[in-house]
DNA sequence: CAGCATCCAGTGGGATACTG
DNA sequence: CAGTATCCCACTGGATGCTG
């Protein structure tokens, strides 16, 4: 059992694969992978992600450390998010789980990143 | 878009990470890793899962290819589970991030696998 | 532009009991 | 031993509208 942030996981596994187990979080962080990304550019990649969801998920990301969220002060608003350290080391191997589909399943066109 | 077994998917990404999105999904993976596993011996490794779920997640991961089921015309029944290549593949990338939690969470004690 | 507030539906998983 | 069958709740994410 860990405990962590009020929130039990049967073991660090478990803790592990939950920062990236929603539906959209594995993608917004590969999306992020190479350069920081304003909202609406994000929301624009990112085809089929609601407004709500989106921010949702950067709040999550953000309070895992995996991504940094940079506020400049400016009208209109202007903010980037970007991957920390951490967050680009695990996104990294993500993309190692896209490669293993690609490789599995090369039927499936990728329309991704 | 991805479209597979009726699931559509937003990317190929979302695809593969559907396949290890369950909460135990990942970690009964990584306890099929060294050797086959009855069904018993894995509902007591993985302490907390009901035999439901297990039942759920065996047959997901059959269906998906990534794990084996042999049966044993014996009685009592005998049944054992094992990672096909394309499961194990998947399974050393999911050690990684295994890995990657150990790494930058060393405070939480690592009581899995 | 980058959010927040609501309301709502689908589903993943928990608890419990039964069977070839 | 290795499953099936129900019932049920909590949570994730969709849709829509409003705001500094």
């Amino acid at each position: 059992m860990v405990n962590y942030n009020g929130r039990s996981y049967v073991c660090l596994l478990d803790f592990a694969m939950d920062f990236i187990r929603g539906k959209w979080t594995a993608v917004l962080l590969c999306h992020l992978y190479n350069e920081p990304k304003r909202f609406l550019e994000l929301q624009r990649m990112t085809e089929g992600i609601s407004q709500k969801v989106l921010n949702e998920k950067l709040k999550e990301l953000e309070n895992d450390e995996l991504v940094c969220k940079k506020v400049y002060a400016e009208i209109p608003p202007k903010v980037e998010y970007s991957l920390t350290d951490k967050g680009k080391e695990l996104t990294s191997i993500i993309k190692e789980i896209e490669s293993w589909s690609v490789k599995h399943y090369p039927e499936l066109d990728n329309k991704c990143i």
